[in-house]
RNA sequence: GGCCCCUUCGUCUAGCGGUUAGGACAGCAGCCUCUCACGCUGUAGACGCGGGUUCGAUUCCCGCAGGGGUCACCA
């Protein structure tokens, strides 16, 4: 005799500290087909435990690109469930609860070390070739000693007291069996001096009390999963099934990563892909159907859905086969009228075409004139030959270090208005030296490219930051693959 | 570097001991066509290496190599 099985419950938890990125959207999409499959159900929690990072904007983004695409969670912060709250900073109080109970039961104690004296330690092991982690400094002192410490104002942190001998063992669904010594599992923090708990103990403590069955995310985190099955195991709970998905990768075979690849889903919005174009095509990720079809609706990829079927090889996440799929997509799953609804939607939206208007009025004359001095605006490439993005007096080497730096100022820039992007660029060549003439021109031409535009701030901020990254990244990219 | 994971065309993948190693994107050639695109047809292109196991290995095992991940009071 069988018992029932336990109903599928799976998650999906972001961390609202930036854009919506596409590797959310593939484990998460994996998420949902699986919960779906089985007639489970797909959770939604928010893991900001980390204060300094997590934005309400972020994570309202996140859930925006992810209703875009089509994934709708049965539990969440916005929905509700039997299981909330769902945002992690909303159970401060269950977690200190369940922490304090592993410092009770001797699996867990406070620790009151100094940054500086972890770096020391850290550099010391480095410095010796040893493996780095901490050192049980805190382990070995006496508890009311490090307790007393804390009474009188200094930070403490909550440890776990992993052992020192023996090896741990858990089960991934694709892999089999992993085993790692406990020798290299350390002293993860759980619990931070903020009052916040760490991602290891958030998880485990969520996951279990949100009844979770499966945890399905990206293989990144095989290497913790040790420290999660010995908390499982010092709260003497039964830990869910793992299942690590290989991870989407840049056309170098790294990690996906907004420096090498588009990884933002509002890029993808706003660049014209459609949202169940890439599904699918994350759908192809990893995963493949028995009868080989490549083109597939969400509720086909439910139905056919199987972990059996995931592959373990790094999927590179190719633009130009989601572009293809893109172009399919179009023809064929939209009509024509669909499509000019779309274009009204999101290319020529009342909305863009009004920041765009005050900008070029006073340079033109006729309609047709708006086309070819704002065709910028609309175009997806802008790509002019390399060598003018070079700037005056600076060598080309050093130019495009330079562009790293200032890209990379851009996309952290919020918001991303004119004003802040004047003040930025014009910092920016304080902080090198550069006359701001010199930068100006080059980064029109990148944005737009064109020598004569409305101005550059304002220009930029009507574009988008996403679209003025893209279009700096494949500047950048052309400079760099210039003959010398 | 330690530990862990992975390994079929350039890319996404099928394959689960015996196949002319299949499909898709990209490439190339041709057809279609006022051009381009679409579409269609064809073509080139892969089992990382070395040992085993087996009558037989792309497939199972071991080693090596390569790639990746991870070593935070970030997730």
């Amino acid at each position: 005799m069988t018992s029932a099985p336990t109903p599928v419950r799976v998650r999906i938890g972001p961390s609202p500290t930036g854009d919506p990125h596409v590797g959310t959207a593939y484990v998460a999409l994996f998420n949902y087909a699986f919960a779906k499959k089985n007639g489970g159900k797909f959770i939604l929690r928010i893991e900001d435990t980390d204060q300094k990072r997590s934005s309400p904007d972020s994570e309202q983004a996140i859930m925006n690109s992810l209703r875009w695409l089509g994934l709708s969670w049965d539990e969440g912060p916005d929905v509700g469930g039997s299981h909330g709250p769902y945002r992690q900073s909303e159970r401060l109080n269950i977690y200190r609860d369940y922490v304090n109970q592993l410092v009770e039961s001797g699996h867990a104690y406070w620790c009151t070390c100094t940054q500086e004296r972890l770096a020391e330690v850290r550099k010391r092991q480095l410095a010796l070739k040893q493996p780095t982690g901490y050192d049980g400094h805190c382990r070995e002192r006496s508890q009311t000693e490090v307790l007393a410490e804390i009474q009188s104002g200094t930070p403490g942190v909550i440890r776990l007291k992993t052992p020192h001998t023996g090896q741990t063992r858990f089960n991934d669904f694709f892999r089999g069996d992993i085993v790692i010594e406990n020798t290299e599992v350390d002293d993860q923090v759980l619990f931070k001096s903020d009052g916040f708990p760490t991602y290891h103990l958030a998880n485990v403590v969520d996951d279990r009390l949100m009844g979770i069955t499966h945890v399905i995310r990206g293989e990144e985190w095989i290497s913790s999963t040790p420290k999660h099955v010995l908390l499982y195991q010092a709260f003497g709970w039964q830990h869910p099934q793992f299942c690590h998905l290989p991870l989407l990768r840049n056309a170098d075979k790294s990690k996906v990563s907004k420096r090498k690849n588009p990884v933002s889903l509002e890029y993808f919005r706003e660049a014209g892909y459609l949202p169940d174009t890439l599904l699918n095509f994350l759908g192809l990720m990893a995963f493949s159907f028995e009868d080989a079809r490549e083109i597939f609706t969400l509720e086909d990829f439910v139905q056919n859905f199987k972990l059996e079927r995931v592959s373990l090889g790094g999927p590179v996440f190719d633009l130009q086969k989601l572009l293809w799929l893109n172009g399919r997509y179009l023809r064929e799953k939209r009509t024509d009228a669909q499509i000019v609804q779309y274009l009204q939607d999101q290319l020529f939206s009342t909305e863009y075409l009004s920041q765009i208007v005050p900008l070029v009025k006073e340079r033109v004359e006729k309609s047709e004139d708006f086309v070819a001095y704002a065709d910028f605006f609309f175009a997806g490439s802008v790509l002019v030959s390399p060598e003018n993005y070079l700037m005056k007096d600076v060598e080309r080497k050093r130019t495009i270090e330079l562009y790293e730096f200032l890209i990379e100022k851009l996309e952290a820039l919020r918001p991303f208005d004119a004003t802040h992007i004047d003040s930025a660029l014009r910092a920016f060549c304080l902080e090198h030296a550069l006359k701001s003439r010199d930068l100006f021109m080059p980064v029109r031409l990148m944005v737009t490219g064109k020598k004569a535009t409305p101005p550059l701030f304002e220009t930029m901020a009507v574009l988008g930051r996403e679209r003025c990254r893209t279009r700096m990244r494949s500047a950048l990219q052309a400079l760099r693959a210039m003959p010398v």
